[in-house]
DNA sequence: AGAGAAATATACTTTTTAGTATATTTAAAC
DNA sequence: GTTTAAATATACTAAAAAGTATATTTCTCT
């Protein structure tokens, strides 16, 4: 069971995701979490040690809360194929997306490049470990006789990845999920080239 | 020739878009422009109505002459396939990019799309423009004989440009061109199966 | 159920940042 | 070159945001 503390230091984090992601780390003011969560500096203070503590620990629960869904979403695949698909049809509306405000990762991977040095090492490690992943589930393929050796899979899981990111930001900017909608076919189609 | 206000706005202009490029627009502050120009409030209130308007310039000029590099770069090429080439090979080094602190149409997407509406409109002006021109330039590949029916310039065209500003993030993040140098590779392979 | 500890609320101070009023300097037109 | 308008500097005010001290409430453990 968690306790009360717990409960409230877990309902900042998941109100506060959203907002973060939406107006990016330096966008948002303790003001706006407070209004958000309807509770008072005393609480907010009483469970981090400030702004910047806050921030990280905000940015680290939408990274990992993330992750975890993607890894959940690739693990209902059995064959190989099947996984990445899995993995881009998760993105096929990128308007609404799993956490309001686009992707976490790729948000804060923008935002953390140039002047959040400890968040930017924690984005690249979840990026680090995505591309792994996908590229893993690929090698898997090519081992298991579904996709032909002239696969190369720290390639493609690259392109998978920067093209499914890349594309949901564009569509949120134009405001159109249809070339997003296209772009998964046509990765599904470079992908079925390979197989077997 | 350029009057002294004019050559001074420019000269704001010019030094504070990188900032705003690395910090992004909440990221930034007046007397962070001050320091960085050596100006005085003053100079700056004169050039500008405020802190939303200087922002509003400042993203506005980064645009612009990204758009303009862009455009210039594959204008330098004399068939469809050699200006897609050289579009791609604009962005083999993400880390020391154009505008430092990466691609700032990319950047200003991310932080934009969620709290600043007038900017994501302009925004998305410059990545549809983007996007009609490089679906353009593909279609006259297809019209002249260079390119295969079978190409479908729009979704091409997105999957390039996706691709491509992700992969500058993930790259910037992570550290390492190596796999957006292969990236580039790949995407070049990819448009050669579809060359006559 | 009651005592002690933890969590939360309230009211305050400090710091940072934006913006303004006014003086001074510099440029451009005559 | 002198005048006038524009550009820039200085010193200030206002507002917003962060952070703290202390009181009160609410849990939790015996």
């Amino acid at each position: 069971m968690l306790t009360k503390a717990e409960k409230t230091k877990l309902f900042i984090l998941e109100t506060a995701s959203p907002l973060y992601n939406e107006k990016g780390i330096s966008g948002v003011s303790i003001d706006e979490v407070l209004e958000a969560t309807k509770l008072t500096k005393g609480c907010i203070y009483g469970h981090f040690n400030g702004k910047e503590d806050l921030s990280e620990q905000v940015v680290d629960f939408s990274l990992k809360k993330m992750s975890q869904k993607l890894a959940v979403i690739v693990s209902q695949g059995k064959t190989s194929k099947e996984k990445i698909f899995l993995y881009l049809d998760f993105h096929k509306n990128p308007i609404d997306t799993f956490i309001s405000g686009g992707c976490p990762i790729f948000n804060t991977a923008v935002e953390a490049d140039d002047h959040f040095p400890s968040i930017k090492k924690k984005v690249a490690t979840v990026l680090e470990t995505g591309l792994r992943g996908l590229s893993t589930i690929l090698k898997d393929g090519i081992a298991n006789g579904e996709f032909s050796k002239e696969l190369n899979a720290d390639v493609f899981a690259f392109k998978i990845l920067s093209a499914v990111e890349g594309g949901i930001v564009i569509s949120r900017t134009i405001d159109s999920k249809k070339l997003m909608i296209e772009l998964i076919k046509d990765l599904k189609k470079e992908l079925e080239q390979y197989t077997l």
